[in-house]
DNA sequence: GTAACTGGTTACCAAAAGTAAACTGATTAC
DNA sequence: GTAATCAGTTTACTTTTGGTAACCAGTTAC
């Protein structure tokens, strides 16, 4: 008997994964928004975050530089602040993120009346 | 001097995580992407994707059928068979990894072009 | 001088996620 | 009887991720 052909898919996956690397994990959205909502400084995002840890902080807004999500600037004057802030393109995580949760919300219904 | 007040945000955001749980992770959308591709047998699905586990799929595939993504039935005749398959449900998240998948495009263009 | 703030780093741990391979028990093909 | 298929489970291990708490240097407020 001829085995049966099975489908080779996972083509053109790559970019989805970029995607939820970007914003996925447990802190980087709460952190973009924390952002987005005004909080510039570190303790201030540190503090907006409930629970979330310095070194924790410090790597996830390593990784956002990195992918221009926010911008990292050293204030010279004393004592010396950093300031962090969204970039433009980082506006362009609205939309993905308000795909998703609309179809987390519509999921919980569908869980919990179900 | 009065601390700046700095603002609490994280309301409403659930519904992104519970998103998240659902397609997160290395493999859910992979092999979401395979049975919609019509890849039907649990063997035929691990075959499909290369570096995944039958530990791994198995438990992956108890998740989505939980969360209503895909049925699963056994038929029985010699030798038993498993059949998963898509619900109607699932491809609720066709518009969701779209938006992932032309945001992650976008980004890998940013990256490397700048 | 002491406590509390600034922006982080370091070392150590725990939990979650993933990997590889062996193994179940049943059936089928040679 | 032997090997290979089906649908998984089990075991033992590594990697990744996240968490705790202490600590640094410098500044400010009392």
């Amino acid at each position: 008997m001829i085995r049966k052909e099975h489908k080779e898919c996972m083509s053109a996956l790559l970019p989805v994964r970029d995607t939820l690397d970007v914003i996925g994990g447990k802190w980087k959205i709460l952190i973009l928004i924390s952002v987005w909502e005004g909080n510039k400084h570190f303790r201030e995002i540190a503090r907006s975050i409930p629970k979330l840890s310095t070194k924790v902080l410090s790597k996830e807004l390593k990784d956002m530089e990195m992918n221009h999500l926010i911008t990292r600037t050293v204030l010279n004057g004393f004592p010396v602040r950093t300031e962090y802030k969204p970039t433009e393109y980082s506006k362009s995580l609205e939309k993905v993120i308000l795909e998703l949760h609309q179809w987390g919300l519509n999921h919980r219904k569908k869980i919990f009346t179900d």
